[in-house]
DNA sequence: ATTGACTGGTTCGATATCGTACTAAATGGT
DNA sequence: ACCATTTAGTACGATATCGAACCAGTCAAT
């Protein structure tokens, strides 16, 4: 019995997207967590690794919207890499009730190991795709990932 | 500084991909959940949705290791799923240590009450990729997490 | 048949994630 | 200037996730 939609087989097939999508995402989580040292978390690296990436100085609520997790969940993380001294909070001078990220030196060196570490686990699979595929199937993703974000209000 | 691998930049490339793809995850997540029932989570979701798509009857560790997460958290996430009653554990007349999962009649109804429910947010996306390009992405990815599931030794 | 290694699943404790409720600072309308 | 609303961040409690340890059933070698 085929969906009543205008465009019916369209959303099986993102489904579909998100599912493999769902696997990857898991596959590649649990491949970085085990390189990763005692209980560093992988969300905790991919905020050092947007703050090299977006430059630092990012307030913990621009961080929560940038991963769309909540802002509690940042906290959280942020807490974590602070403890660790991966980064440092200062005051926002612009507005007292925010705050900045900044990286200290450790976050920057911690950073350059950790993907080192992870480069045998991707270099496992690299020949899977090459550089044309690579570039074109980001680009797709990035497509959609820019109307999902546009979409969410 | 360039890495010292023999293809450098196509680790960066992939980093990239698997980047994009742990935002779209996020963002379909965050978007799942919002339309699912009260404390619903999206594993349990998927994993209905795994059963339908694969025949029931399939173990707690098969699903396990579909979903690439540890035995704990799915039978966590079974429990919950019982809990509902969405789901009914069978002992498995072949090995005694062993389980079913199967469907029950509410399982199936409640699925296509959320396929539904999340349809117009699919929706609100499905114009960016044309069938050509989803089928494409869906064959590379798909090709990618069979090279990353067989990767992991 | 017996024993040792292995496998499927659960229990338990530690941490992550998230929603709700709160505080303090900023903003906007009067 | 004043007060209501909004915004940035945190505290707290509930649930999810995960690793380690455990138990019972299976398998394989003898």
């Amino acid at each position: 019995m085929p969906e009543t939609n205008a465009a019916p087989e369209l959303n099986g097939l993102y489904f579909q997207l998100l599912n493999e999508i769902g696997i990857i995402n898991q596959l590649s989580r649990a491949a970085f967590e085990a390189r990763l040292p005692d209980g560093m978390v992988l969300p905790q690296f991919a905020v050092i690794n947007h703050l090299i990436r977006v430059q630092d100085g990012r307030t913990p609520l621009q961080l929560a919207r940038a991963f769309q997790v909540p802002k509690t969940s940042m906290t959280h993380t942020l807490a974590g890499l602070e403890k660790r001294g991966f980064v440092e909070m200062r005051a926002n001078p612009d507005d007292a009730r925010s705050k900045q990220v900044w990286l200290t030196e450790a976050g920057r060196t911690f950073r350059q190991t950790a993907i080192a570490s992870l480069a045998p686990d991707v270099a496992a699979f690299s020949d899977t795709l090459d550089r044309d595929e690579l570039v074109e199937v980001i680009a797709t993703l990035a497509r959609l990932r820019k109307r999902m974000d546009a979409a969410r209000d």
